[in-house]
DNA sequence: GATCAAATGCAAACTACTTGCAATTAGGGT
DNA sequence: ACCCTAATTGCAAGTAGTTTGCATTTGATC
């Protein structure tokens, strides 16, 4: 936790109510969660600043950002230990990782410098697959 | 091309002269592209039936769509030969294939039943990475 | 060619995101 | 501890992209 509040005041931005609110917000969670999610935790902080505060983690670069089919973007604070994806279940929305990731082959095969890079999976989860 | 005419058909819906055209956008197309672009290369064509159009084929599952960070969803027709992800170009948004796919292992991994996903990476392509 | 459910075009609604600006606040200097 | 100032916030309005209701039109069957 400290280490994500050492980032943002090293980079010059002020450590305010709202940016500790929606860090503790990202910190406590297990999964990653959506701009409104977060709104709705941090009831007391307007959306535009949770906005900004999420544009704001992304530039500092402690933040990954999960693209799911066409919803809303979730997401979950940067842990430099582990990379991972995610599979979300289409009928309940639970959310797993996984842990495989093949950036070093994709970098291998093309001749473009890779700055980033979205895995997602949409599959059923073993409680909604049962009766099917 | 009356392969997705036929699925067309035999799915029941009509063979409209908007679908027809959107059809032949986007078969005649090289890389995914947009709504909006569909809806420009069909000026004859009201933007809601392009909307609708689309919606059609992707329940018909003749469509692969591709959803790049924050941007506007991206749609190819699907080819059964060539299944495929794509490398864009954060700079100048050129858009290229990747043939590597890793489906089948994290199938292998999890107890999801897997039905859909996504793999997208953004990355500087060589002539935007000149004088870098 | 007549029939009619399906599909279209239009316009308005909606959702999620983004921004301008006056009021507020964090944090360095004193 | 208090002042100062630029950074940040809340508010409210704007924007982009998508989605929908409904009267009119049309493709496909008879």
């Amino acid at each position: 936790m400290d280490h994500y509040k050492d980032i943002i005041k090293e980079s010059g931005a002020k450590l305010t109510k709202p940016r500790l609110m929606v860090l503790e917000a990202l910190y406590s969670q297990e999964r990653p969660i959506s701009l409104s999610d977060i709104a709705d935790i941090c009831f007391e902080i307007d959306f535009a600043s949770v906005y900004r505060t999420i544009k704001l983690f992304d530039e500092l670069g402690i933040l990954q950002t999960i693209n799911i089919g066409d919803k809303k973007p979730k997401y979950e604070l940067e842990t430099k230990k582990s990379h991972h994806h995610h599979i979300i279940c289409s009928e309940c929305g639970r959310i797993e990782k996984i842990d495989l990731c093949i950036l070093p082959e994709i970098q291998k095969l093309t001749k473009f410098k890779i700055v980033n890079h979205s895995m997602e999976f949409i599959g059923i989860c073993p409680d909604c697959n049962t009766g099917k």
